[in-house]
This record gives C-alpha cells, sequence and structure tokens, in this order.
DNA sequence: AGTCGCATGTCTACACCGTAGACACGCGAT
DNA sequence: ATCGCGTGTCTACGGTGTAGACATGCGACT
C-alpha cells in the first residue's frame, strides 16, 4: 500500500488509540506504517501537522444532526456527539479536544452550530461568541473527562477540602451528566440572549 | 542561593514567561539555576511535578474577591482574575490553563467558587457541577486566547466560510469580551437552576 | 571524637525525540 | 534519451527526560 495522507493519519489514528498520544510520534508512526519515518514528511510539512489531520479525521465522525430539531436540542445532539466520538479514542480525545474543529471535515461541525445559533435568535456577533464559547466549554469538558481517569484522586481531593461536601454524594467528576449540565447552563443562558434580542 | 522548591518554581516561571513553554526544559531550567540539571530532581520527584508547582505558584497571584459582593459578581471577579493573572505571563499561560487548580495554592481559588456557587442556592452536587463547568470554561477561554496568537489566521478562515457573517465586524477571539459573554451565558444559567431550586 | 546516615549536588549514560540535508529510484513528459 | 520531479531511504545533529553511580558536607548519636 502507497503512502499518502489519508493511510498517514489512519495509521497514526490507529496507533494513538491503542497507546496514547505519547506514542503517537514519528518513529513509532513509521514503524505502524512499515515506513522510513522520513517518508511521512513527504506528506505532512511536520508533525503538528499530522496531529491536525488526525483530530480532523476523529471530528468527521461526528454525526450531524437531522436537522427538524429546535436549536437547542440539535446544539445538544451536536456536542454530545462530538464528546462521544472523542471518548471512543479515549487514547487521543485529550489531544483532539485541544485542538479547535478547523480542518476541513471540522467545519461542517462548525457550519451546523453557527446554524442553530442564528435560529436561536442571536445577532451575528453574538453567534460567533457563542459559538466559541460552546466549542470551549466542550473541549474542557473533554479534558476533564480524559484527565479524570488519571487524576481522580486529586479531584477526589480537591472536593473533599471543600466543608458541608460529603464525599459520597459528588458526581463523578467529567462525566456525561457532568457535561450535560454544564451545557444546559449555557443553553439556558442562549436562550434568555436570544429572546431579549428579538422577543 | 541554595536550591529549594520554591526558588526552582520560581525560576522555571521567570524562564517561561521569557521564552515560552517549550523552553522549560530541566536542561534550560537549571541553567537558568546555574545548577546540574539532575539536582532538581531532589527537590520534585520528574518534571511534570515541576510544571504543576509552576501553575500553582501563578494560581496564588489570583487576587481574592472583597466577600462583600453578591455570588455572581464575586464569581466574575475570580474568573476574571484567574484569566489576568495567566495572561500576565502570555508564554504559559496555556500550560496554567491545561492544569485544574488542585495544588495547595489553587485550592484557595476553589474554596471562593464553592462559596459563591453555594450561595447563589445550587444544591450540594450542582454546585460541583457549576464548578466544574466555570473552571472548565475559564481554562478554554484561556486556551483560546493563547492560540487565538498563533492560530488567529485559521479562525479568520472559519468564521469567514460561514456565510452571513461580514469578517469584519467579528469579535477578536479569545478577547475579553469575548469571555464575558460566555461567562454571563453560565452565570445566566446558574441564576435560573438556584431560582428554581430555592424560589 | 569518631562514625554513621542522609540530604544534596554532580556526572555519565541511555533511549528517545523532530527533522535538516544528501542520496537513490522510477515514471511521465519533452 | 534525457530531464525533472515525486517519493522513499539513510545519516546525522542537537535536543529531550531521567536512571544510577559517585562525591561531598552536615547533624546526630555513640
Amino acid at each position: 500500500m502507497p503512502l499518502s495522507p489519508a493511510v498517514i493519519t489512519q495509521a497514526t489514528l490507529a496507533l494513538g488509540d491503542r497507546e496514547g498520544v505519547k506514542a503517537m510520534s514519528m518513529r513509532r508512526i513509521a514503524a505502524e506504517l512499515g515506513c522510513d519515518p522520513m517518508a511521512i514528511y513527504r506528506h505532512f510539512p511536520h508533525r503538528e501537522a499530522l496531529l491536525d489531520a488526525v483530530a480532523d479525521a476523529v471530528a468527521d465522525e461526528v454525526p450531524a444532526p437531522e436537522g427538524d430539531e429546535p436549536w437547542d436540542e440539535r446544539i445538544r445532539l451536536l456536542l454530545t456527539g462530538m464528546r462521544t466520538v472523542a471518548l471512543r479514542h479515549p487514547g487521543i480525545a485529550g489531544h483532539v479536544a485541544s485542538r479547535p474543529p478547523l480542518g476541513p471535515r471540522g467545519r461542517r461541525v462548525a457550519g451546523v452550530l453557527f446554524g442553530a445559533l442564528t435560529e436561536a435568535g442571536l445577532p451575528p456577533a453574538d453567534v460567533v461568541r457563542a459559538f466559541q464559547a460552546l466549542i470551549a466549554y466542550t473541549a474542557a469538558g473533554l479534558r476533564m473527562a480524559v484527565d479524570a481517569g488519571e487524576r481522580d484522586v486529586r479531584w477526589q481531593q480537591v472536593s473533599e477540602a471543600m466543608e458541608g461536601l460529603p464525599g459520597d454524594q459528588l458526581p463523578v467528576v467529567g462525566s456525561a451528566e457532568q457535561f450535560d449540565y454544564g451545557l444546559r447552563l449555557m443553553l439556558n443562558g442562549i436562550r434568555l440572549e436570544g429572546e431579549r434580542a428579538q422577543p
């Protein structure tokens, strides 16, 4: 099989899935592909670009909502979709979360989000602001979900350090439920803004 | 001057401020301190721990709100304070943003936030959820502010790709204004939740 | 006073990293 | 037939985190 951006991206994704972000080094990727490390540079200018492509490939897996739901439900579906897809690749979810969905594939996601926010009644400038807030929140929620696995002990410590909060009724950090809660906060806030702008 | 966790942390912070995250390598830090790289390992178990300490030192600079403001204003002050402090160290703001405020110093911030959210009328479990949502959002906003400098061209592309949005009236990505907008969304959402819980 | 232990700093060495630059090959166009 | 070019290979450079052995000095205890 001849090398190409697509097969390199897929191999990198597979490797990252299996062995985590740190394993995605040019040398390990080349080993995965059975080629020389430098061969990859014929298809990507540098490692960073390849990692961008991997994130973009993951973004491509996000299912697009049907379009007949109300705007807030559409946003919910889209963002939980992003979350689900990213967590399907646990090894690199943190990596994906740290890159805005700016690749060619990722822009599809951006488009759906822009549409829904416009439909919510926000003026164009606020659409961009809300867009970024939502993406930021989703990315950060992902980071937390990933970190939770590695650093849950420390989160436990922080929570228990806050008096009056019995440790046994704490929600799981980075859980889907936790994510939904914050998302609801933001959607409620957006609804308020939209109604204010177009009563 | 003898080595100690504190002086090592300060030197690392200074180096990171001047030359960015990538400059904070054990060898460069040692050069900054005028000591052997391995000497640092007598005070920190590994590089990661040192980087945690640096983030914690920055968190310590966050001013605590007075306490007599209403809860939402207190949250706003605290989080914009976090943001301001982090951006005062542009070279490592991204680094700081990627670590939850879990160090001994950072927990002070967490305490203020917990207090304000409880005052907002949220039940304890929701306090934790809202706490995480806010921290997540703040961290993500920071990341964006930092990225904006490096990747603004690409953001421009994405925004312009969305039809109907004239590029010249776009808000600056990662700006304080942008951050405040999303924060207002979340605070509005929290107010709704609080009123629902305790009418 | 002598000796032991421990904390601290130094040195060397290992395995790894991203990638610049020179080289080899094969194919399509001139 | 030859040239150029796209692709893959090889070597090498300067960097990385850190394990492990060694030196030194100081405080405590016999």
